[in-house]
DNA sequence: AGAAAATCTTGACACTCGTCCAAAATCGTT
DNA sequence: AACGATTTTGGACGAGTGTCAAGATTTTCT
């Protein structure tokens, strides 16, 4: 039954909503118990069973929220992506200097990295299944642009507090960051312990090089 | 039986150097189907039915000459590194000037990346998969690793023709290459017609970048 | 040519997978 | 309490998986 339009107050309006509410609810609550599973296993070793077994659900349930396997990922991706945003939106939005700014940042990234490693590692994973299975490109493409907004404001605003210009496009920036990152964490999850303090220099350094005001090694 | 020292005319080593030949020779062949299928379907969706069929083999004989399937994904990245030093060697090694030196290696990063597009698909796969899988991730790094002295051989010398320094580690330095490399992979995948020219600009500014030698936006 | 060793095929095994569905359980309303 | 709708269960299905071993085939050596 679609919503009337007649009128607010409708009774069965209040009970389809009330309904739609817990159906997405429940969605939201199984599709956050699949992140923890896809992030602890990967992509490749998920199994429906086994993201129901950890949900606390028997495994024909997910049929019931989820149209099928990729119904269940895509709405995964999407929700990975809520998560995501909302860390970084805390992260750095007043700094008085260039170089605080520089600080704040590196250090919100190497926490990250360390707190949510394999959370980005769940995001490096379907960023690279996206290269086979087109039907994650959209969401996958949608996520990057994102971070590279954030990655956008950050340079800005660095550039700006350093009076300086920066000397590439912000894909190019979103790229070089986002390699570091990358780097860092395959490097984390490996157990090396210099891994995070070396990204925290690693993206200070980066901050002054896209902006042209680094000194020579 | 082990190959004996004392003659190295002797005849049972012969033979057993001819077997040993011949079996790594198959091993190889069979490496190579599986890398062409992993470079289709992924290693989400690779079985090793497919890859023997592929190479004209029944399922079974991958296990005459491979442990297991982990043995043979090995034996696989480490072949892929083979074919990809290769593949980079034969690029710009003699460069009269610095801006000739960076146009020849755009040029040659941008042509891989449109003519080798799945090849390199399967290697972000298999590094996601070595955050995962511990048994990869020896052989990941070791590539990294020699991809990154790759990069420190084009960086460096640039930095020598152009009298500039670099402003940045070789680590950080590869970890940025990679980035954007990764994300026109993305684009060029996703049908983008522009990715290998802009993957080609963005190199060349990038070498610029990290020797602090280039203009601000 | 015949024996021995290698290579390869074939079928079977014990799983796991996604998907579906009928029945059971739970919930909300009257 | 009782009914209808919603939600959940658990089994079943067929397809596909990695692995293994026994037998057929081919190659190699004497």
């Amino acid at each position: 039954m679609t919503r009337s339009a007649t009128t607010t107050g409708d009774r069965a309006d209040r009970i389809a909503r009330r309904q739609v509410d817990k159906f997405s609810e429940r969605r939201r609550e199984l599709a956050d118990a699949a992140l923890q599973t896809l992030s602890e296993l990967g992509y490749a070793r998920t199994s429906l069973r086994e993201i129901a077994q950890n949900a606390g659900f028997s495994h024909g349930v997910l049929h019931y929220y989820f149209h099928d396997k990729v119904d269940l990922i895509t709405y995964c991706v999407r929700r990975y992506k809520a998560v995501c945003v909302q860390r970084y939106d805390d992260v750095v939005t007043t700094a008085a200097t260039a170089t605080r700014l520089a600080e704040q940042f590196a250090v919100a990234m190497a926490a990250t990295l360390v707190e949510d490693a394999v959370m980005h590692r769940l995001w490096y994973d379907l960023r690279s299944q996206a290269l086979f299975e087109q039907s994650f490109r959209a969401d996958v493409t949608e996520i990057d642009a994102s971070l590279e907004r954030m990655i956008e404001r950050v340079v800005s605003r660095y550039a700006e507090l350093a009076g300086s210009p920066p000397v590439c496009g912000t894909a190019v920036a979103y790229a070089m960051f986002d390699g570091i990152f990358q780097q860092a964490l395959l490097r984390q999850l490996s157990g090396d312990p210099a891994a995070a303090a070396d990204l925290r220099t690693a993206v200070a350094e980066m901050l002054a090089i896209v902006t042209g005001t680094s000194k020579s090694l």
